[in-house]
DNA sequence: GTTAGCACTCGGTAGAATCGAGTGCCAGGA
DNA sequence: TCCTGGCACTCGATTCTACCGAGTGCTAAC
């Protein structure tokens, strides 16, 4: 652990080098009010936190940089959540009080508040579907052979899947097969979809476990996800390269997920550089939060920025997006 | 116009300034095969194309450089449209060989199939919504005082708004209100849903106008599209500030569409540089392709690039994913 | 009309000089 | 024992110079 001078100093560093996004030296830190203290000291005091792994010099005769490490001990024990700031708090409220329409627009639009806001880029997870009860099925035909099965979510989500069919089947019969699904799995959800009673026809079976087997397959990479803001990655570094590998990842979304997923069952709520395993992230830190729908965590949002990111805002922002988010969609 | 050799030498400039992405003197060109000429000739020809507005000198003591009019130029009268390579022509094959499942996630897959193919950026926009006829319209509640209205439409795309009610309404009713929408709307397009004839009860009615134009109204903004491999800008430019810019626009959906859009409405299957008007892309060119379903124009694709793409073959590649894609959704 | 020859331009690279922010260490003082 | 002023040292960044060479435009001869 740190005494509180290193504390105050690391604190120093990391919050100028947020700002700056250039090393700190120690006359930088000496003038920071709080800290009676010459810069001597101050390089004394930082020679100390480098051994320990918290600040790393680019080059000798260069000021300080931290490092992961060093923006953790900063996270946990340093920045205080702290309240956003008024203005942003505002146009998220304003967002929120004009959102409506229905929820995949909704995440989206979600995705592109929170990107201005923190002015990083933005990711938001939608419910899972397996665990939204459904309240309707129904069986459409769309080409002689070809139906489409649409089911609908308590949540508002509606799932669809394409079936191929072996004969053709008219609007009677898909309509039938429809009520009958309907009646087995309204209420019920699509990760436990149970074995619907058979109806006595065959050709009427087959269809009905056809039509059930093609919603509760693929489900898993189905989850929801929106990316917004992805093009502010290309401010906040200025190698290309890193810009590149950065967005190729973004762009796959069951990683985008799988990441949110991974840091949060961690029990954590930002994680630094190399901490989640993507490699071209490794110069960026995530933060995330889950959001709550009735009382039931329903999905998740998260901000992507550079390790020298503003932790206090983003986490600020993350918080009250989340929370409003949840509560918008509480209320339907 | 251009005479032959004049032309030959502006093709040579600009395949090898696609190639190399360096200046090209007119050493490099003399050595062309099929140009039995001395560099010094080509200076000549290279300086009236210069002074006509095809090419363009960095600085002095520098090779040259085609201008969006070379391009155009070349694009136009030099470049034959050629078969695409026979592997991703295979690619492109096995990729829709294999594709099923519903529209929107077959379109998604097919941008990042033509990002993947040309390494450029690709975009797919969907079917309007607009032209489409409705399969089927269900009123499906959620909450107390909330519905979702769901219609069906032949190409397989699913339209839901979600409706805040007045009052409560029971199943029944919305069950009711959605056979009464549908028997009505059933045949017709979202562009021209007509009146529905009352039904002799005024609540219901109030709800059957409620669904309806909650359908028909932000119809123009939901055309779906769909952007794969933006990642591959930040590969083509190196200066992060054009990148960002890019990406931005490729954010803004209906930015893109109507992009596309006003490039096919001016019957123009390339659009370099300034010819479209977005500032941000003036170090881009665009080549697109509509494709049509059963005969019916349905929707375009393309592919985003620096000015010195490769054209020969993403011409190629989009006209036949575009008529492989039309060829694909008409079997349904 | 084409081409060889030539003087000229100018971006890019390499090397030297300089600057200055920052460091580590030491010795003196509270 | 801990802090601090002083000092020599480091090294990236910047500036300047020299130089190279790819490329040009022009002219005169073929």
């Amino acid at each position: 652990m740190l005494d509180d001078r290193k504390a105050a100093i690391l604190r120093a560093v990391v919050s100028e080098y947020i700002e700056t996004a250039q090393p700190v030296g120690s006359q930088h830190v000496a003038r920071q009010p709080g800290l009676a203290v010459s810069p001597a000291t101050v390089r004394n005091e930082m020679a100390v936190l480098e051994r320990d792994g918290y600040l790393v010099q680019p080059h000798t005769s260069a000021g300080r940089i931290p490092t992961d490490k060093g923006y953790r001990f900063f996270v946990d024990h340093l920045s205080a959540p702290g309240p956003l700031d008024p203005a942003k708090r505002q146009q998220v409220r304003d967002f929120f009080k004009a959102a409506h329409g229905e929820i995949e627009r909704m995440l989206a639009d979600t995705s592109r508040l929170l990107a201005n806001v923190t002015d990083y880029a933005a990711v938001v997870v939608g419910p899972p579907h397996e665990a939204a009860h459904i309240r309707s099925v129904q069986l459409v035909g769309l080409a002689p052979k070809v139906a489409l099965v649409v089911a609908v979510l308590s949540n508002g989500v509606v799932e669809k899947r394409t079936l191929e069919l072996t004969e053709e089947a008219g609007e009677e019969r898909l309509a039938a097969v429809g009520r009958h699904v309907s009646a087995h799995l309204v209420g019920r959800t699509l990760a436990e979809p149970g074995t619907p009673p058979s109806s006595g026809d065959d050709a009427t079976d087959a269809l009905v476990s056809q039509a059930l087997s093609s919603l509760i397959e693929h489900e898993v990479e189905s989850d929801s996800v929106f990316v917004g803001g992805a093009s502010r990655m290309a401010r906040a570094f200025d190698a290309v390269d890193t810009v590149r590998g950065i967005l190729g990842i973004l762009e796959e979304q069951f990683v985008v997920v799988g990441l949110l997923q991974d840091v949060l069952d961690r029990g954590l709520s930002v994680a630094i550089g190399a901490e989640h395993g993507l490699e071209p992230l490794s110069e960026c830190a995530v933060v995330v939060a889950p959001y709550e729908v009735e009382g039931e965590r329903a999905g998740t949002i998260g901000v992507l920025g550079p390790t020298r990111m503003n932790y206090p805002e983003a986490m600020a922002a993350v918080a009250v997006v989340s929370q409003r988010l949840g509560r918008h969609l509480s209320e339907g």
